[in-house]
DNA sequence: TATCCGGGATTTTTT
DNA sequence: ATCCCGGATA
C-alpha cells in the first residue's frame, strides 16, 4: 500500500485511471463535505466505492474511521464486493451498511444504554402490523374507524419524523387516540422486547442525541461518511447523520468532525410516498457548508437519443438541483412508440418485439427487460409471454424469510431467544394446529394483561383444558431450548423443524413439497449465515456457560424446575448471559455481533435472527436464468438493459390517478418515467393501449403526457400518433379505422383538444406505411376486445377524460378517466379540496367547463 | 376447526 | 377481475 501519496501526487495512481475529471474529483475531494450529483449511469457506485479505496490507500483514513449508509443489503454488498477487489483490506472494520443495519449494530452495541434487552428481536411489517392489531383488539377500537394500516403507518410516519408519542400535536379527538394508541403500542413493544425498523433508527437517533459519551465516541470514530442515494433518506435519517457526523457540533480541529459526502440524484427521487424528502439535499448543502456540488453528468450507459429524451422530459420538472446527462456513445436509434387498441394487443406486441429482438436483432433474453407502472398490468404480459413460451422472471413479491412456512419456523427461533416475543408466540403457538383455539387465546391475553406478563409467562397460570394445551406448548419450546444447548444453528433449526411438527404438516400437506423446501432450504441458508459471519461452523447456536450449563432466558436455562407448580416458576426477565463457546474467528471489536461495552457476543441463533429480519432475502430467484425481466419501474431503479419496455403510458396509469392532482404528485410520476427511460443501454420501446381493463372495468385513457414531453427527433412513431384535430376532420390513417381501433366511434370532439398536451397535436406525425408494424398486422391483434363504444359521446354523455368540468355541489373538476360502459360508465374527477369522486355518468349532473 | 361466502380495495416498497 | 380479510357456518 502506498501510504505516502497524496492527492498532488495521484496522477499515476491506478485507482484514478479511467475517471473522468468529474469522477476524479468526487474521488479525490478534501475540502469538507461535499453533494454529488451523480446521474443515472455516471458511475455513482463506481465513484464511491473508488473514493473508500482512496481514503484507504492514501492513507487518510483507516478501515475504522468509515462509515458508509446505503439504502438496500444489496447496494450495501455490491459496495462491499467492488471495494474489497479494489484494495487488500478487510472491510470488518468499516461500518458499511444500510441506515438499519447500522443502527442495529449499534443498539445491540448500547443495548442496555438504550434500555433494550439484549437479544431484542425486529419487527417486520408483518409482525410490527400484527402487534398494531393486538393493541387495537385490546382496546376495543373498532378496526372500521381506525384500520390497523392507518394506525400502523401513523406510527411508522410520526418515527421517520423523529416524533415519538408525547411531542405528536394533538388537535381532535381522532388525533388524540392515535397518539395514545401509538403510546401502548410502544409500551407494549418495549415489554416484549420487539424493535420495529422505525424504532432501529429513532432509538439510534435519540441515543446519538442524548448520550454525549456515545455521540462522542462515534464522532470521533467516523471521519470519513459516504452516503449513498441521499435523496431518499427520510427527515430521521437526515438528522441521524448530522449526528453521527458531527454537524451543528463545535467544530474542533483536534478531533476532526466526519468528513460527509452525500451521493444522489434529486431526479431519481421516487420514494416520496415512504418519508424520503428531496429537500434533505438542498438542506444538505446549506447545513454542510457545501461549496459547489460535484455534477456526475456523464454517462455511460446509453445512447444519446435515450439521454436526449431524459433530459427533454425531466426538464418539465420545476424543482431541480439541474444536471443534463451528455454521452458520447453517439446518437442511436430513435425511441419507438407504439400505440395497441387493448392491453391484450400491448402484451401481444411486446412478445412479438421481444422475439424479434432475440432472433432478428441477437439480443439476449435477460437484457431485455419489460417495466409498468402498477403490477397489476404484468398479468397480461405474463400471459401472452407463457403462451409464446417466452422465458421470463419477474422482480418483487414474496422475499425467502417473508414466506409463511419460514416466518413460521422464525417464530420457533425467536420464542427460543426471547420467550416475551408475543407476536411470535401468537403465530405458532397453534400452528401445526394444537387444539388452542380463538378462545383460549383471549383467556390467556387477558391473563397476561391483568398480570402485566408475555403470554408465555401467562401460560403457565391457565386453568382447564386450555391451560394445559398450552402449558404443553411451552414445554414443547423448552424442551426445544434444553435439546438446543450446545448443538450447532443448522441442528437446533433442524430440531425445531421435527419437534414443533412444523416440517410434519407441511409434508402431509397436499400442495406442501415447495414448503417443505423452503424450509431445508432454511437451514442452509442459517449455516452459510454462520459461516459468511466468521462464526466457526460448529460454533453452537445457544449459550452455555463453562460447565457446560445452559444460560439464557429460557425457563430450564435458568434453573427453573419444569416439573414444579407453575405458579411457582417465576419468569426472570432478560438475563445477563455468557458465553462459553469462543467463536475464534470472530474479531470482538469488528463483529457485527458482539457487545463493545461488554465484550459479549450474540450468539449465532441471535445474529441469524436479527440477519432474517434485516435482510429479507433475494425475491429475484435463478438469477443465472435466460429470461425477459418484467419488474415495476421502481424495481428497476439502479438496473440496466440492453433493451426496455415501458408499457401502460397512458394518463391515470402513467402518471397514475393518484398522483395526477397536485403538482408534487406529478413531478415524482415524471421522475419515475426519467428512472424508466434511463435504464435502457440501446434501444428504448413505449408502449400504450387505448383501452385497458383495469380493475374489471374497461377503462379508456388518453396517451400520456409524458410522451409529450420527449423531444420529437429523437422519438418515432410505429403507429400513428393520435391526432384529435385531423381526426376531428374525418380523416382516417391508412386501413386502421377498419380494426375498430383509435379512431372508430367518435372520440374525436372539441374537447379533446382541450387536453392539457394538445399544443402539437395539429402536428403532422409521419406514418410508416407497410413496416412491421403495419395494420395487417393490428389486426390480427384486434381479436381482443371490442372497439371502444363506451368512450363515444353519446354514452358518455360527451365527457371525457381531461376535460374540465362542473357539479353544482363540488364544483369545477378536471375529468380524470372515464371507466365503464353504457348506463354503468362512471367519470373519474377530481374535485380539488373536495378530492377526487367516481361519479355515474347517467345520474350525476356535470356540465363540460368551456 | 376448516371452509365458504361476501364485502372492499386495487400505485409504487426497503428496512 | 381478483385477491385478501373477516365473519359465519358445517
Amino acid at each position: 500500500m502506498n501510504v505516502s501519496s497524496h492527492a498532488g501526487t495521484d496522477q499515476g495512481n491506478p485507482l484514478l485511471q479511467g475517471l473522468n475529471p468529474e469522477q476524479r474529483a468526487a474521488v479525490t475531494f478534501t475540502g469538507g463535505n461535499t453533494l454529488i450529483l451523480a446521474g443515472a449511469g455516471s458511475g455513482k457506485t463506481r465513484v464511491l466505492t473508488t473514493r473508500i479505496a482512496w481514503l484507504l490507500q492514501t492513507g487518510q483514513a483507516s478501515p475504522g474511521g468509515i462509515l458508509a449508509v446505503t439504502f438496500t443489503n444489496k447496494a450495501a454488498k455490491e459496495m462491499v464486493t467492488r471495494l474489497t477487489a479494489m484494495v487488500p483490506v478487510s472491510v470488518r472494520g468499516m461500518w458499511i451498511g444500510t441506515f438499519h443495519g447500522l443502527c442495529n449494530r449499534m443498539l445491540r452495541a448500547h443495548a442496555q444504554t438504550v434500555g433494550l434487552p439484549k437479544q431484542f428481536q425486529i419487527l417486520d411489517m408483518q409482525d410490527q402490523l400484527s402487534a398494531v392489531k393486538r393493541v387495537l383488539k385490546a382496546h376495543n377500537v373498532d378496526s372500521e374507524m381506525l384500520p390497523p394500516k392507518k394506525l400502523q403507518s401513523f406510527i411508522n410516519s410520526c418515527k421517520e419524523e423523529g416524533m415519538r408519542p408525547g411531542d405528536v400535536p394533538v388537535r381532535d379527538a381522532d388525533s388524540r387516540q392515535r397518539v395514545e394508541l401509538y403510546q401502548v403500542y410502544e409500551q407494549q413493544c418495549q415489554k416484549e422486547g420487539v424493535v420495529d425498523f422505525g424504532e432501529l433508527m429513532l432509538r439510534s437517533f435519540e441515543l446519538l442525541r442524548d448520550n454525549a459519551a456515545v455521540r462522542e465516541h462515534y464522532q470521533t470514530r467516523f471521519r470519513h461518511v459516504l452516503v449513498d442515494e441521499f435523496q431518499d433518506t427520510n427527515r430521521l435519517q437526515y438528522q441521524w447523520l448530522k449526528l453521527i457526523a458531527g454537524a451543528g457540533y463545535a467544530r474542533d480541529e483536534q478531533r476532526g468532525l466526519a468528513c460527509v459526502v452525500a451521493v444522489g440524484d434529486d431526479d431519481q427521487s421516487i420514494y416520496a410516498f415512504r418519508g424520503a424528502r428531496v429537500g434533505n439535499m438542498a438542506d444538505f448543502v446549506r447545513e454542510f457548508g457545501v461549496q459547489q456540488p460535484i455534477k456526475l453528468e456523464q454517462n455511460y450507459r446509453s445512447y444519446s437519443h435515450i439521454l436526449d429524451s431524459a433530459n427533454a422530459l425531466i426538464a418539465h420538472n420545476s424543482q431541480r438541483l439541474g444536471k443534463t446527462l451528455h454521452t458520447d456513445q453517439g446518437a442511436g436509434e430513435a425511441l419507438r412508440i407504439h400505440e395497441s387498441v387493448n392491453d391484450l394487443a400491448e402484451a401481444q406486441w411486446i412478445v412479438d418485439e421481444v422475439r424479434q429482438l432475440m432472433q432478428v436483432d441477437g439480443f439476449a433474453r435477460q437484457e431485455i427487460a419489460v417495466l409498468y407502472r402498477s403490477n397489476a398490468q404484468s398479468r397480461s404480459l405474463e400471459s401472452a409471454l407463457i403462451t409464446a413460451k417466452v422465458p421470463y422472471r419477474i422482480y418483487g413479491g414474496l422475499r425467502f424469510f417473508e414466506r409463511a412456512e419460514i416466518k413460521h419456523a422464525l417464530a420457533y427461533l425467536r420464542l427460543l431467544e426471547n420467550a416475551n416475543d408475543d407476536t411470535s408466540f401468537l403465530r405458532v403457538v397453534n400452528f401445526p394446529a394444537r387444539g388452542i383455539g380463538a378462545r383460549s387465546i383471549e383467556g390467556l391475553q387477558d391473563q397476561a394483561k391483568v398480570k402485566g406478563s408475555s403470554l408465555y409467562a401467562a401460560s403457565a397460570t391457565m386453568d382447564g383444558r386450555a391451560g394445559d394445551k398450552l402449558r404443553s406448548f411451552v414445554q414443547l419450546i423448552e424442551q426445544l431450548r434444553q435439546a438446543s444447548m450446545g448443538q450447532t444453528l443448522r441442528d437446533v433449526i433442524g430440531l425445531m423443524l421435527e419437534h414443533s411438527g412444523l416440517l410434519a404438516h407441511y409434508r402431509a400437506e397436499k400442495d406442501g413439497v415447495d414448503r417443505v423446501e423452503n424450509l431445508e432450504e432454511l437451514v442452509n441458508a442459517a449455516e452459510s449465515f454462520v459461516v459468511q459471519e466468521g462464526y466457526a461452523v460448529d460454533v453452537t447456536s445457544l449459550p452455555m456457560d463453562e460447565h457446560g450449563t445452559p444460560v439464557g432466558q429460557g425457563l430450564a436455562s435458568q434453573g427453573v424446575d419444569l416439573n414444579a407448580p407453575w405458579e411457582e416458576q417465576a419468569i426472570v426477565p432478560v438475563a445477563q448471559r455468557t458465553l462459553a463457546v469462543q467463536p475464534a474467528a470472530l474479531d470482538p471489536n469488528q463483529s457485527l455481533f458482539v457487545d463493545v461495552d461488554t465484550g459479549e457476543t450474540l450468539t449465532p441463533l441471535a445474529a441469524f435472527l436479527t440477519h432474517a429480519a434485516l435482510e429479507a432475502g433475494d425475491n429475484q430467484a435463478q438469477a443465472g436464468q435466460e429470461a425477459i425481466q418484467l419488474m415495476t419501474v421502481h424495481a428497476s431503479k439502479g438496473l440496466e438493459f440492453d433493451a426496455v419496455f415501458i408499457a401502460g403510458l397512458e394518463e391515470g396509469l402513467f402518471p397514475h390517478y393518484n398522483s395526477m392532482s397536485d403538482q408534487d404528485g406529478l413531478e415524482e410520476e415524471r421522475r419515475l418515467m426519467y428512472v424508466a427511460i434511463t435504464r435502457a443501454r440501446k434501444r428504448l420501446y413505449l408502449s400504450l393501449a387505448q383501452e385497458r381493463m383495469l380493475n374489471g372495468q374497461t377503462q379508456y385513457n388518453v396517451a400520456s403526457r409524458f410522451l409529450d414531453e420527449l423531444p420529437e427527433e429523437s422519438v418515432r412513431w410505429l403507429t400513428p400518433k393520435r391526432n384529435p384535430a385531423s381526426r376531428n376532420a374525418g380523416e382516417s390513417f391508412g386501413g386502421f379505422s377498419s380494426t375498430g381501433g383509435w379512431n372508430s366511434g367518435g372520440r374525436q370532439s372539441s374537447t379533446y383538444e382541450r387536453s392539457s398536451y394538445s399544443a402539437r397535436q395539429a402536428e403532422d406525425v409521419p406514418y410508416r406505411e407497410g413496416g412491421r408494424y403495419g395494420a395487417s398486422k393490428q389486426v390480427a391483434y384486434g381479436s381482443g376486445p371490442v372497439p371502444p363504444q363506451a368512450s363515444d359521446g353519446i354514452e358518455t354523455h360527451g365527457i371525457r377524460a381531461g376535460q374540465k368540468v362542473f357539479h353544482a355541489k363540488f364544483g369545477e373538476g378536471d375529468v380524470l378517466a372515464i371507466e365503464g360502459k353504457g348506463a354503468d360508465a362512471k367519470a373519474k374527477v377530481n374535485f380539488g379540496r373536495h378530492g377526487t369522486k367516481l361519479l355515474l355518468l347517467a345520474v350525476a349532473k356535470l356540465t363540460v367547463v368551456a
